[in-house]
RNA sequence: GCCCCGUUAGCUCAUCUGGUAGAGCGCCGGACUUUUAAUCCGGUGGGGCGGGUUCGAGUCCCGCACGGGGCACCA
């Protein structure tokens, strides 16, 4: 990776006229580099490349919570990490200095350091990157603190980290210059620790069931799996057009019939389609596939591998995840919700007349009896769902890759999974049988031809696949982000992406 | 794509009806050997972009860019 110590990076902040010894900023950034420039002359040597045997602040700050306000140590501890604050000057000074961990106060006296370090280590920037070796004391006003021995100037910030009591709040800055966020606020820290416990325990969980994790082509030649617009683009050695995946559950389902009875993909997918509060382009999703289960089977999984990702991220909030969740049909929810039994209004003018009878708001020009069904249970039904709600039973229109209902005429059996007012999981009892598969990718190119671009395509291989014979089984997506949106109580999936897509930025 | 709101110093925020734009932090200089949003004195730095109205625009008008919220779209 690259050196931090020498120049300031290009880096995409917009500007690009960078004049030397102007205002502002550029001033800021010249009287840091003329620092940086006095270390390297003082020192041939600084701005070392390793920094070895730093241990993490919080383990210190653990191991020495017992101490008594005003105790010293003269036991030595090496730290490392970013310059936060200071405090005092003259002959003695105090810093704070985060790692990854916490943050630890440092204690600069000049009987100890002599002049020269000590004149070096209080004129250091906020922002700048020490590492040093300390005794461990507490201070008279209660503080863990390090009283520093030695220290070594690891890098120099060329520019002024954010303010360093409010932090950074400015939300299109904290998106688009995450290592800012990161930097000023504990709390988005946090937020991805959290992130990556999730999917630690999603992971421990499959692998622990005896789930085998594969790797399926993000490049397809034919997209499948959900019905969503695809990215495109082209190979030139093989002069083909790729699509980037929508989701993984095709070349999945193929592996089950390949006999290894339990896979499961943790990965990104990418959908061609709007940003929103709750969709990024490209996200991250788990889909698992289980021979001889169904999708009842899954729902057990699910309430126990989201139980599992909530324990691990710590949440605290108020939903219950205990199970068993809440269950409710398709058309129970619907007809709780608005008051229509979409069963008895049968065609889509019929659904219609019952939606303007009841004075709905809700566009439903143009639109199928599905697809007017569809909307209104995320409309009417989705957004009350706080509590963990399976919604079971879906239409088969809705459903291309869904087993026919085992006693529900014209329905599914699939279920999706609402917490927070929000989707998070989608499963099926899978459609297994090559000659219902081939039927219902017929009627989907039937809707792509007639315009519909988030038709499902056919899928030839697909359904070969399904002749060489497929088990009966159960499979489910579970959207991470949305799940790490619930179990950190963010609103906006931005706030749980690292790097969300953006515009490209303004003048 | 549509509607509403926002954009002032590196960061966080002020700025009455149009009349020379302020503060805190940071940074620079000075004082201080237990401070913790350290304190005290002095200094530094700014109206997203492009037009218009006006003697005069951060402020009023138009357009653009980016962001936020909502709608549409979207599992």
């Amino acid at each position: 990776m690259s050196g931090s110590d020498e120049r300031p990076s290009g880096g995409e902040d917009g500007s690009s006229g960078e004049e030397p010894g102007r205002h502002g900023l550029q001033e800021l950034i010249a009287e840091r580099r003329a620092k940086a420039q006095r270390l390297r002359s003082a020192d041939p040597d600084a701005f070392p490349y390793t920094f070895a045997g730093a241990e993490p602040i919080a383990a210190v700050l653990d191991a020495y919570e017992h101490l008594d306000t005003g105790e010293e140590t003269e036991d030595s501890h090496r730290v490392a990490g970013r310059i936060a604050a200071r405090r005092g000057a003259g002959k003695a000074a105090f810093m704070d200095l985060v790692d990854r961990t916490g943050k630890i106060q440092l204690h600069a006296r000049l009987d100890v350091l002599g002049k020269e370090a000590f004149e070096q280590l209080t004129t250091l920037d906020l922002g700048d990157l020490i590492g040093l070796d300390g005794a461990v004391l507490r201070s008279r006003h209660g503080e863990l603190t390090l009283r520093v021995e030695r220290f070594e100037v690891l890098a120099k910030a060329l520019r002024p980290p954010p303010d360093k009591h409010h932090g950074l709040t400015d939300v299109e800055t904290r998106y688009r210059r995450r290592e800012l966020d990161l930097i000023a606020n504990e709390e988005s820290r946090r937020v991805f620790l959290q992130r990556a416990r999730v999917i630690s325990a999603v992971r421990g969980y499959l692998d622990g069931e005896g789930f085998v994790e594969v790797e399926t082509p993000i490049l397809q030649p034919l997209y499948g799996g959900a019905l969503a617009r695809p990215f495109t683009t082209h190979h030139n050695a093989l002069d083909r057009d790729l699509y980037l995946r929508i989701a993984t559950e095709l070349y999945l389902k193929r592996l089950i019939v390949g006999g290894l009875e339990r896979v499961y993909e943790l990965g990104k997918d990418f959908r061609n389609e709007g940003v929103s509060h709750k969709h990024n382009p490209e996200f991250t999703m788990v889909e698992w596939y289980e021979a001889y289960a169904d999708y009842e089977a899954e729902a057990l999984r699910l309430e126990q591998i989201v139980a599992a990702a909530a324990a691990a991220a710590g949440y605290e909030g108020e939903i219950d995840f205990a199970a068993p969740w809440q269950r409710i049909g398709f058309v129970e929810a619907i007809e709780q919700a608005t008051g229509i039994d979409v069963t008895a209004h049968g065609d889509a003018d019929s659904l219609r007349g019952a939606i303007a009878e009841r004075g709905l708001e809700m566009a439903t020009a143009g639109l199928s009896w599905p697809q007017l069904a569809d909307d209104l249970l995320s409309k009417f039904v989705e957004p009350g769902l706080a509590r963990p709600t399976f919604v079971l039973d879906y239409p088969v229109a809705l459903s291309p890759l869904a087993r026919d209902h085992r006693s529900k005429p014209g329905l599914v059996e699939r279920w999706e999974a609402f917490a927070g007012g929000m989707e998070i999981a989608n499963a099926f009892s899978e459609l297994i049988d090559p000659d219902v598969q081939r039927e219902r990718f017929a009627a989907q190119h039937r809707l792509g031809a007639a315009g519909d671009e988030e038709s499902h395509p056919y899928d030839e291989t697909f359904v070969q696949a399904l002749e060489q014979g497929m088990p009966p089984t159960g499979g489910v997506g579970l959207g991470i982000d949305r799940l790490v949106m619930v179990l950190t109580g963010r609103d906006s999936i931005r706030e749980v992406v690292l790097f969300p897509a953006m515009r490209e930025p303004g003048a």
